[in-house]
Order: structure tokens, then sequence, then C-alpha cells
RNA sequence: GGUUCCGUAGCUCAGCUGGAUAGAGCAACAGCCUUCUAAGCUGUGGGUCUUGGGUUCGAAUCCCAACGGAAUCACCA
């Protein structure tokens, strides 16, 4: 950082001298200078030739001359190519930089304060039917990693999750349960509480197609039309009216419905943290749908008052929005009941209740834009300081090979499965590799095995921009070779193993020339760049561009490591150097990945 | 039809706050382990950046239009 700076300063000086004008700095245009030229940083000297009245090449000549007389510390020397003013920078400011990357432990890392802006996070918002699968890890990961981000630039983080623990949904299971479980319990059963619910919630579903299949055969029979069959079916099916008779019961608080409500929750709840605490995923704060679900209709009966929204003449609430280009949208229903824009004011003003909200992100698939326009818009109306720049935080579907995950089709991806089967395959290929891991301990290896799988995983989902749907092919999508997590984790890997060889030590600040190669002043230029990358993903609410960083950084480092010897260097002082790269290197890899929730492994 | 998002190599993706000859990985082929971990490194082939206009000294990047794909437009959540 401190070189651009420096530089800035030096061309503002430079320009004025030469041409007696002031520049801003967004004129002053400073980049990576490209591998096939000489130089670190090259400046564009384009917008400068309206002051100069003179050729780009003549132009970028003289500002190089006057940088190098007036500040040779720094430029060292320049080549022009074109309006392009390439600089080389001299070798003592590299290593001052170096010699503070190294000695900041959060290097690029913001910290906050209490006075620092408060940022609160939706993510995960499971429904207590059924088990996690692919589509919630996206969402987790991508929750956990955004907030990470979020902190490393200096802002406080409240992670929340709002549990859906309502609704016909979870009755379907209950009943199914009762009905054909015959008692079974996680114990009894050995299975994760989660897929247990999930399993009469799929028998539920079964039955009632085969119930609404057999009616609709029947008034068919009867005379009626397919279509009009089936609508009938569907009204009249046993199952389905039962389990919405239960939702009445629960709506009602009758004791024996609650009971088994909260007991199989539990169990849901049980399995969750499992797979929550597998994904490395955690909440600071969790609300329960049962108990916000009728917090929104205060708020809308105020907006109603201040005449925000208005009511039909069957009672139902409405807010239109047709001004700003949307439709009008029911707030509460003509009996009065809420429906899930409802939930959502109401689940708003509860938190800013609990939390003096700067900034609300809600991590919701992108299928929920519509919704989340229209929440923005109420949220502002309705007087929340930061509903008009909620950020839906929208990312897009995981997609299999031959399309969608469905579950009526058995084709969604389970979560635990998932991670299951990444350990498993880190494992085996560790296993191809034993003289690697020689005296390590069965508990060790299967510890690396677990962050190496779960590295994998995560890096697969989160380097690629969360708002493009993705694909995600069993058979081949997660690779350990090439821009993988466990490539990165390899590369820390190797770098500790050499750090625990031998510890770096201090630099030589003012080395001799031909110390420093080019490949490791661009790894210290690279290295340099963490912050920047750390504030573009916050400024842009973007955490893959985390995971190119780290690719970046470690593929820049397989090269040098690959052509340049460390322990084995005799020279001190480039030993030094090349140690503190390495060390700094790991670190920032570290740092970068814990970001992205990815842990590293000390071998592998 | 309205709204939002996406379209870059055979495949999966970077690059998008305008800058030099558009980059990686996978797959294919050819090399590199008696030397710090080969989950690595090097090389070869592979591109009308969907198309057409516009703005600019300069456009994959910004603007407009078309085409192609996705999501959504529920008294479900």
């Amino acid at each position: 950082m401190q070189i651009e700076q420096k530089l800035t300063s030096g061309i503002i000086a430079a320009v004025k001298a030469l041409y007696g004008q002031d520049v801003t700095g967004n004129m002053i245009q400073l980049g990576t200078t490209k591998k096939e030229f000489e130089g670190h940083l090259t400046l564009v000297v384009f917008p400068f030739l309206k002051m100069s009245r003179k050729r780009p090449e003549d132009t970028a000549q003289e500002i190089g001359q006057y940088l190098v007389e007036s500040m040779p510390e720094v430029v060292a020397r320049f080549n022009v190519i074109k309006g392009f003013l390439n600089m080389v920078i001299a070798d003592p400011c590299w290593l001052s930089l170096l010699d503070e990357i190294k000695a900041d432990a959060r290097w690029g890392l913001k910290a906050a304060t209490p006075e620092s802006p408060l940022v609160m996070i939706e993510y995960s918002s499971p429904n207590t039917n059924k088990p996690l699968h692919l589509g919630h890890v996206r969402n987790n990961l991508l929750g956990w990693a955004l907030a990470q981000v979020m902190e490393a630039n200096g802002w406080r983080v409240v992670k929340t999750n709002i549990v859906n623990d309502r609704g016909i949904h979870i009755c379907k299971s209950m009943l199914a349960w009762l009905k054909w479980g015959d008692g079974a319990t996680p114990e009894s059963t050995g299975k994760k509480g989660d897929h247990l619910i999930g399993d009469y919630y799929v028998a539920f579903d079964k039955h009632y197609r085969a119930e609404v299949k057999e009616l609709t055969d029947r008034f068919v029979g009867e005379g009626m039309t397919e279509e009009d069959a089936k609508e009938r079916a569907e009204k009249e099916s046993p199952l389905m009216q039962e389990a919405r008779a239960m939702l009445v019961k629960w709506e009602e608080n009758d004791p024996e419905v609650r009971a088994l409500w909260k007991r199989m929750n539990a169990w849901v709840y049980a399995g969750f943290d499992q797979t929550y605490k597998a994904l490395g995923v955690a909440f600071d704060k969790i609300y329960y749908e049962s108990q916000t679900y009728l917090e929104g209709k205060e708020k809308v009966m105020e907006g109603l008052e201040k005449g925000f929204f208005y009511r039909r003449a069957d009672g139902s609430v409405w807010a239109d929005l047709t001004k700003e280009g949307l439709d009008e949208k029911l707030l509460l229903r003509a009996d009065g009941t809420s429906v899930y824009m409802t939930q959502d004011i109401g689940t708003a003003k509860l938190r800013f209740q609990d939390f003096p909200i700067d900034k609300m992100i809600y991590v919701v698939g992108n299928e929920q834009n519509y919704h989340f326009q229209v929440l923005s818009i109420l949220l502002d109306k309705l007087g929340f300081k930061w509903g008009k720049d909620l950020v839906h935080f929208s990312y897009g579907m995981v997609e299999l090979p031959n399309g969608k995950m469905k579950s009526r089709e058995g084709t969604v991806v389970d979560a635990d499965e998932l991670i299951e089967k990444m350990i498993d395959e880190a494992r085996t290929m560790s296993q191809d590799k034993v003289n690697k891991l020689e005296g390590i301990s069965d508990a060790e290896a299967r510890e690396i095995a677990r962050i190496v799988g779960l590295g994998a995983l995560k890096y697969f989902i989160l380097k690629v921009d969360a708002r493009k749907n993705m694909l995600f092919n069993p058979e081949e999508s997660i690779d350990f070779n090439g821009n993988t997590g466990p490539f990165i984790q390899y590369t820390y890997a190797r770098i500790r193993s050499i750090l625990r060889k031998q510890a770096p030590s201090a630099l030589p600040l003012h080395g001799e020339e031909g110390l420093l190669s080019e490949k490791e002043i661009t790894l210290i230029q690279r290295l340099a760049a963490f912050g920047l990358s750390v504030a573009q993903a916050g400024a842009d609410y973007n955490v893959s561009v985390i995971a190119n960083y780290c690719y970046d950084l470690a593929k820049e480092f397989n090269g040098f490591y690959h052509d340049f010897q460390i322990l084995k260097e005799s020279d001190d002082s480039k030993r030094a150097v090349r140690l503190a790269i390495c060390e700094s290197v790991a670190k920032v890899l570290r740092l970068g990945m814990s970001l992205l929730g990815i842990e590293m492994p000390e071998r592998m």
C-alpha cells in the first residue's frame, strides 16, 4: 500500500511541476504491470494528455523522468510503451513492505470497534420437516463466509437464523409419524432426527399422491374432467384435511399437538446442529417462526392507519405497489391471519428491538428476488431506517446434470451424505500418498481428511459468483487437483513443513542489488493486495473474490517454490527473505481461507 | 407480457469501478520426483468474449436494442 501512496503523491507533484496543473486522485490509474513488460507498477497517462498537450509517449517519458529524479528511492527506473509508464520499484521498498506484512498478524483485515456499524446477516433459515440438502449447504457456506468478510471489513456482525418451525408442512410429518411411525424415535432407529422426520414427510407425500390419484380416477369415472377431478381430489383428500385440522389445533394451542410438535422439532434441531457443526457454521441469535409469526400484524395495522395500505371489502389488507412498478401485495388475509410478507415485517420489528441494526443482509435464494424487492419498500414505508437499503444476498440455484434437485424424484443431494462422501474421498486420496503421512496417528489422519474433504466442498461452492446458478456433478464436480480447496491447503501444508524445519529470522532491510528476484517481488506485491480483495469482497458482497485471490496467491507461490530453494539457500539474506515470504504467504492463505470458513491442515 | 438475473475455450469458471496481445482449472497430448510434500511444476493445442448499434484515444467491461437461458409475478413459506 505504502508504495502506491508514495507514487501517487509523486505523480501529483510531477504533473504540477511539469504541466502546472492539479490532478485528482481518480485520474491516477496505477495498476500492476503486465507480465510481458518490465516493471512492477504501471501508470496510464492518457488522462494527462489534455494537460501536457503532448503525445502519450512523451508525456509518459517526462513523468517517468521526473519520478526517477525526485524519488529514486522508490522508482529505480522506468520504460514507456505507448501511453503506459512502467515503473521498476526499488528493492528496499519491497523489503520494508514485506517486513510490514510479516509483522502484522491480521494483515489485510480491519477490526471492528464498539462504535462500528452493525450488520445483521440472516442465513440458513431451514424448514423443520426435512434434512438439509445441497441448496442449504450453499446458503450456509455463503452466509458464514459473508459474515466473516463483513467482520474483516470492520463491521460488527450478528449472524441470525429464522427457523421455519410451524405450518402445514410440519403437520404433514407429524401426521405421518402418528399414522405409520409406530413410536419410532432417533434413539430407537439410530437415525438422525432430521432424517427421521424427513422420512415421514416423504411418506405423507407418497400416501397423499396415491390418495389423490385414486380419488381423481373415481371422479373421472363419475364423469368429471381430468382437471376438475384432480382439483376436487386435492381438496377432499382425507389426509390433507387431517393435516389442516392438525394445523388448526396447533394454532389453538392444543396440548397434545403442541407436545408432539415440540418433541419432533427437538429431534430435528439435534440433527441440524450436527450438520451445522460439520459445516462449521454457527449463529448468534436464532428466531423461531412460531414465536414471531404473529408479530407483523401490528405493524401492518400501523401502516393501514397511516394510509400506506388499504383494506378491501372482504377485510383483507393490501399494499398497492403499482407506483413502484410492482403489483398489489396481500399483507393480511380476510380472516386476519398473516402471510409470509407479514411475518418478515414482524421479524424485522423484533430484530430491531433486539439489536441496533444499521444494515440487514438476507441470504436467500434468487427465487425470492421479488419478495425482497417488496419487503424493502414496505419496511422503508414503515420507518425502518435500513429497510430501503436492505441487501438481498441473492444466490443462484444448484443444478444437477439432469436439471434441478427435486425431492419428489429423489434427486436431492443430502447435506450429511455429501459431507461424509467428501471426507471419505479425501481419506482415500491421502492413503495413496502414505509416504507423506508417515508417523501420523489414525485420529490425525481422520482430522486431515475432514479438513481437506470439507475444504474441497466449501471452496467448490464459494469460488463461483453467488449470483450464478451453478452446476454440481456428483461424479466429477469436486476435484482435489487444480483450482480447488485442497490445492490451496496443500500449498499451505508445504510451507508449514518448511517452517517447522526453520523459523524465519529478521529481514535484512537494506539488501544489496539483486537480493530479490522478480518472482519474489510479484509475491510480495500480491500479498500486499490482500486487503484490496477483502475490501472488494465486502463492498460487493462477493465472497468469491477471496477464493480467487487465495488461488492466485497459491498458484504464484507454487511457481516460486518450484524454482527457488529455500532452506538450502546458502546466502543468509536471501534465505531470510524467502522464509519471510513463505511465512507471509502461509499466513495470508490461512486468513483468506478462514474468511471462507475453510480450515488449513498443518500437513497433508 | 412485467420485473430481476445470467450469456467469455469442448466442459466448469475468473476477468466487468473502461486500459497493453482476454486468463485459470478440467478433459487431451508431451515432459519434470537420489534435491525443502509431484494434491505440485513446465509446455502444446483450443476464443466472431451471443449478435448488432452507440459512447471513447481505447469496450469482454459502460449505454441502447435484439436473440438465447433462468427465476419470479400465490390468501405457500
